[in-house]
RNA sequence: GUGGCCAUAGCUCAAUGGUAGAGCUCCAGAUUGUGGUUCUGGCUGUUGCGGGUUCGAGUCCCGUUGGCCACCCCA
């Protein structure tokens, strides 16, 4: 058994994983972002520095043969933050940066949270534009729709810490108080109406009666409109209930969620843009922004899902498959069988065949089994080769120097279908 | 860190305190050259681990480890 909270990834797990892999990069380069990676440990310090004492209780944390106390990444913000402040001359603005790192967090495995997880992290640098907020939305929506989920499964709730910010100045409430108060207003969905009475004390009543309203802010609605322009008005609605836990957001927080509500949320980000120049000690200053969307919370979905889990299964079945399997029908063809084997391999063919002897119903058994759409039977025909379409159950005779053209004839087709089906994703 | 539920074959699960089983998977066959169905046979267990009660414990009790779920927190 793997660790507590760990993974193995067997055969269809692994490919699950691939398949939602595949779609975040397929995304997130339609929208014009390119990937990088970093390191899985970091210096513990990175995230000390701006995290709070919850963080650091739950960082995968130890001290090295070096005696250097180094954690399990968290999170890849930190990271980012970091390699930006270092690199940014050597990029034009703004950077769209994406990456698929595995994350860590010791802490009580539960339903849709593990102590790893993958995660796409999307990151928009150098760009204090509304548009780019907009931008980023529509990018998470669009994710989560190449999944195969629709606007009845899902929603982004978009709010602001500026809105509550705002009024939290107005209140004249001490600016050393605002985190406390945010965390407040983030929790009150969470727990009873008195423990966050409690902790707001006099502003209580105002925060209730702006969350009953709904609140809303020109901000908000211009972003809303930006993307009812592109067509994803039904994806998003604007709740500034939403605040999001981590410390460091300054402006737009979003989060996602399954419309039936039966997860966790699924992806949540937001503006941040004091970050870069706080972990660089000033002396790099870039607005930014970003979200991570997890596998862990988004598989679960898929496999409660219909749709989307019949669009993964039919995508996996087809990337599972081989094209050929090669019978052995009479063990004194086996050279000349490997050889033409690797010929068509050589051609871009998927093939298999059996690597010990095995009596023949057994060769077309695996054969079906490994979803092969063709057998070529090597035997007493030789150099002709039986081909036995699989699906159809039709069987042709051809000629050794025929076999390529006859192949391409019959298996082109099927393949282009496949990647047509693809591409309609 | 706190609490609840659970732990039997690779998987899903049976077994009144009385000889540990079934289905699926896997492997091998069904007269030696044609798959999906079917049939036959075969493999796998210190019943998570350690104590206790009892003539006898998978079953009851205590401890322990692990898993699941919820809380906390949320990247």
């Amino acid at each position: 058994m793997p660790l507590t909270g760990f993974r193995d990834f067997l055969p269809a797990a692994c490919a699950e994983r691939n398949y939602i892999f595949s779609k975040w990069r397929e995304v997130a380069r339609r929208y014009g972002f390119v990937e990088f990676d970093g390191p899985l440990l970091e210096e513990l310090d990175l995230y000390k520095k701006k995290s709070g004492d919850e963080i650091v209780r739950q960082l995968y944390d130890f001290v090295d043969k070096g005696e250097r106390a180094v954690a399990l990444r968290p999170e890849m913000t930190p990271t980012l933050a970091r390699i930006v402040a270092t690199h940014h001359r050597d990029f034009r603005k703004p950077l769209k940066w994406f990456s698929i790192p595995q994350v860590f967090r010791y802490e009580r495995p539960q339903r849709g949270r593990l102590r790893e997880h993958f995660q796409l992290n999307c990151d928009i640098i150098g760009e204090a534009s509304r548009e780019a907020d907009a931008e980023l939305i529509a990018l998470v929506i669009d994710v989560v729709r190449a999944i195969g989920f629709s606007a009845k499964d899902f929603v982004v709730r978009i709010s602001d810490r500026e809105f509550w910010t705002e009024f939290l100045k107005s209140e004249r409430v001490p600016e050393e108080r605002w985190e406390e108060m945010l965390q407040a207003i983030d929790k009150s969905e969470r727990e009873p109406r008195e423990n966050t009475t409690e902790k707001l004390g006099a502003l209580a009543d105002p925060v209730f009666g702006i969350l009953a309203k709904g609140g809303e802010s020109a901000k908000l609605n211009s972003i809303l409109e930006n993307l009812r322009a592109r067509g994803l008005a039904d994806f998003a609605k604007v709740d500034v209930r939403i605040v999001r836990g981590l410390a460091y957001y300054t402006g737009i927080v979003f989060e996602v969620f399954d419309r039936a509500g039966k997860f966790r949320a699924i992806a949540g980000g937001g503006r941040y843009d004091q970050l870069v120049s706080q972990l660089s000690d000033g002396a790099v200053s870039l607005p930014a922004l970003g979200f991570a969307i997890g596998d862990v919370v988004l598989g679960e979905m898929i496999r409660a899902n219909p749709t989307a889990r019949a669009q993964m299964e039919s995508a996996l079945a087809s990337d599972r498959a081989v094209d050929i399997f090669a019978v052995i029908a009479k063990p004194d063809r086996r050279a000349d069988a490997s050889a033409i084997v690797q010929e068509l391999r050589d051609h871009g063919w998927r093939v298999e065949y059996p690597l010990n002897a095995m009596n023949i119903p057994k060769q077309f058994h695996t054969a079906e089994a490994r979803g092969a759409r063709l057998a070529i039977l090597f035997g007493d025909e030789w150099p002709a080769i039986a081909v036995k379409d699989l699906t159809s159950g039709e069987q042709v005779l051809v000629a050794r120097e025929q076999l390529l053209a006859h192949i391409a004839r019959q298996c082109l087709s099927s393949r282009a279908e496949r990647s047509e089906v693809e591409r309609s994703r």
